[in-house]
DNA sequence: CTGAAAGCGCTAACAA
DNA sequence: TTGTTAGCGCTTTCAG
């Protein structure tokens, strides 16, 4: 078997011209249905597959979709690009991927090289680095683009991620249930969306319910940020009865922190995470923490990319998807 | 700004012809120094960049390389995925990414996918499915490929991976060194090489060392066999001093679940892991593992591929990387 | 309904 | 050293 057939010899085998053969298969166009029986039943036959490489430089369309991630290893960004090549893949498209290492200077870069791929559409996640503390508006490119799960600088496209100020407010709400009357907030600064909108959900929820809330800690969404958040605390006269930290990360390095110096979760502090990892329900204490959307949020981003990918000029949207709550063992005693 | 820039644009900038603008961005072939400084000159102004597809369609080579993962979601394989990404991209090439979800069926599929967008090559990390129980040899594409962290069935290309038995003996002879004389091995059966290669040197290394071994816990690489070699432990009249995990994430299972059974590591029994994830760093207590090369599997495996993309037609190769053990808390009293 | 032919952008024979 | 041209495999006018 060669282990390529053209659409030529398809044709030859069936005793029709390539345009005729092109048509039947297509489907789209008129052919008489006893040629398009007899061309598919050859093509079949015969193993032929469409080129994508000859269709692409013909039609102008790869059908692939291109994607940037801060940070492939990150276990968010890797059930993200689960989530996203599953979706793409069901509508057909083929996923490329790059991994900008949270480097903005590379982010832009890899943003071109997959343009100049000629992908049909981007998803992009931003990166904000430390270094890099000015937010970029990422738009080298004139390919249809989505950002997804964070935005950076002014919205300059369509955005899907998690409704951060709905999740906090859950948080915040079962934390006062349980009892907690002072919480510290441990999590991001403003660089990107999530970091801004989190710290102002918790602000404006603690008022709401009256809370007290000691200076927060605020850096980055990693592990560090959580140890700092637990030094503050280990230093402070008087411990807050919880902790709401702005991911589950920074939830797992403050709670090990907190436990080197003999504070423990839940019995000595209530802490809560953000996004639902894996981890957090094999973490002990399991976390109390709000799950992120992802399949949802990979659905929609693909959707808007599509309706861009097809023409679509209307103004840009942005999509917020409601995250749930998980309680488990840091805020149960 | 055109959004695209063809060759024909530059050469007429230039006042040569396509072929010799080609020779002359090309610098392969024997072009005046003059008109090679005048054309690239001409296509730095109007921004031109060489079209991938129509090279492609030329040239029968994409630069691509597809990678196929049983679940990008699993850590690591999230980060094997970023090391290669790095590696690939570093020379030249870029990645197309497929999950196959642990299904051989969607495996086959996803390998087919990938030949027929026609990748100059492939890197396989096979999967292993426990409904599929038998091993199928994953070789329905006539595409230069490389298997990567495991083999199924009889190798049938070459092949990059961890040194299992090393990784194992390292951590028995750890643990003979911390006192223990009874080990249990709790881990994956023998579907792959990984499983295997595990078990069978827990066995030698064991016997080397005099150490008495209660029978074993064999089923996946997952959590859940994790909780089930706890569930043995708590059901047996006398415990054993250490269990050799078959990696992280079985350690992390049997760990909690021996927790809740009152059984604390490392006070009452020692644990170790195996991959080296970077929870393992984050969990409590710490655990003692042994940490995959990634880096260098990754590295080796794209070189493997490069030569075989570049027609070598060697004898299988296999390569098998030292990992490092590195001691924490769960073998720390 | 079907065929002939153009052409997507590029590279490599082959000529000059 | 440079230009002309064929052709990679496909889709799509334009004729018939």
């Amino acid at each position: 078997m060669r282990s390529t057939v053209t659409l030529l010899e398809v044709a030859a085998a069936a005793g029709v011209s390539v345009a005729t053969a092109s048509r039947a298969l297509a489907g789209k166009d008129r052919v008489s249905a006893a040629t398009v029986v007899r061309v598919k039943a050859e093509a079949q036959r015969l193993g032929y597959r469409v080129d994508p490489i000859a269709r692409a430089l013909r039609e102008g369309s790869t059908r692939l979709i291109g994607m940037v991630v801060p940070v492939i290893g990150n276990p968010f960004y890797s059930r993200l690009l689960d989530a996203v090549e599953q979706v793409s893949h069901a509508h057909g498209f083929e996923l490329l991927v790059a991994d900008s290492h949270a480097d903005p200077t590379e982010e832009a870069r890899r943003l071109r090289v997959l343009a100049g791929r000629k992908v049909d559409g981007m998803l992009l996640a931003p990166t904000v680095s430390a270094a890099a503390r000015e937010s970029t508006v990422p738009m080298p490119v004139d390919v249809p683009l989505v950002q997804i799960d964070r935005v950076v600088g002014p919205a300059a496209a369509d955005f899907v991620g998690v409704d951060n100020a709905l999740g906090i407010g859950m948080l915040v709400e079962h934390l006062v249930s349980c009892g907690a009357r002072t919480m510290m907030y441990v999590g991001a600064d403003d660089v990107n969306n999530s970091g801004r909108e989190r710290w102002q959900a918790f602000g404006a929820h603690a008022e709401i319910h009256g809370v007290t809330t000691p200076p927060p800690v605020r850096d980055g969404f990693d592990v560090k940020t959580g140890v700092a958040g637990a030094e503050a605390i280990l230093r402070m006269p008087e411990r807050p009865d919880a902790v709401v930290a702005g991911s589950d990360l920074i939830a797992f390095g403050l709670i090990s922190r907190l436990r080197e110096g003999g504070v423990s979760v839940p019995e000595n502090i209530l802490v809560t995470g953000f996004d639902g990892t894996d981890m957090a329900q094999l973490f002990y204490p399991t976390l109390t923490t709000v799950v992120q959307p992802i399949e949802a949020i990979a659905y929609e981003a693909v959707q808007f990319l599509r309706s861009r990918i097809d023409g679509s000029d209307a103004p840009w949207r942005s999509n917020r998807i409601a995250p749930a709550l998980r309680v488990a063992g840091s805020t149960t005693r």
